[in-house]
DNA sequence: TTTGATGCAAAGTATTTGCAGACTG
DNA sequence: CAGTCTGCAAATACTTTGCATCAAA
């Protein structure tokens, strides 16, 4: 799904709730669905500001809390800064971070829901939800 | 391994760093390396205060600064209430988190790393370490 | 005796919350 | 016009740090 699709889609949503698309909301949202983007709340209203200058952190993390609320939103929770967020695909998914330079790619795995649920279901266990972090070098930190 | 053994490789391994084993770092340990436990650094402090009152949980954390620095335990990221820690098995492993009761079960996948350097060097990746948590309800909650 | 460890309190940092005023619908 | 959202500042909560004192080796 290409970010201005993805955009349309959580406009949608948030209309058919009820919730007001003030242009600090919108703006975060777009943040947020920007490809190849998992910014954390710092990066998101750093980018706010150059539009919407008054726009405060808090805003940023209400509306990530909003997001949270109707699962629309994937929380990476970790970072030496404050956690980052993936908006484009919400559902847990692989990410393979790079230690030196912070970028964070996203991946898939083949019957990985199937190995879930067998790990699980060995130990009387029902899945909520996981996480699966890579941590090492990217391609491009490799070649430094 | 079981605690006893796990914890004097411990106790080997910081004396022949030329650390002190004072009472305390001493108390810690076993705490951290108890059985069947994935304790906090607040759940570990409570626990030394049976025996040594005065112990501060700054002492905790600089003993788990101490261990991560020499890569004999596993900070698990996560929790309402602090991180928790696994001081038996360092090395990256499943876990399996109960979000009802907190319970953190260990376990473990044939092949995983040989899926996860797959993964990675599909994207030009080099693996330092990995995370993978899975989050649910363990038995004993889901009987109730 | 030496020097690393402890314990207290204060600082740090990411995130959340309360509330008065602003603005969307 | 009603009620939600914003923005500020203060509150939270976990973790780290500085420093004087203590004690392991």
């Amino acid at each position: 799904m290409d970010s201005q699709k993805r955009l349309d889609y959580l406009l949608d949503v948030l209309r058919e709730r009820g919730n007001r698309l003030t242009p600090q909301r919108v703006a975060i949202l777009r943040a947020l669905v920007r490809n190849d983007n998992h910014p954390s709340a710092e990066q998101i209203h750093g980018e706010i500001l150059r539009d919407f200058p008054t726009t405060s952190l808090a805003t940023v993390y209400k509306t990530i809390a909003l997001l949270k609320e109707i699962g629309e939103i994937l929380e990476l929770g970790f970072g030496d800064d404050g956690s980052r967020f993936d908006g484009r695909k919400p559902y847990p998914h692989p990410h393979l971070i790079c230690t030196q330079c912070g970028a964070i790619l996203d991946s898939e795995v083949d019957n990985f829901n199937k190995l879930i649920d067998n790990l699980a279901s060995r130990n009387g266990f029902s899945v909520q939800t996981h996480r699966f972090d890579i941590f090492g070098l990217c391609s491009a930190c490799n070649k430094n």
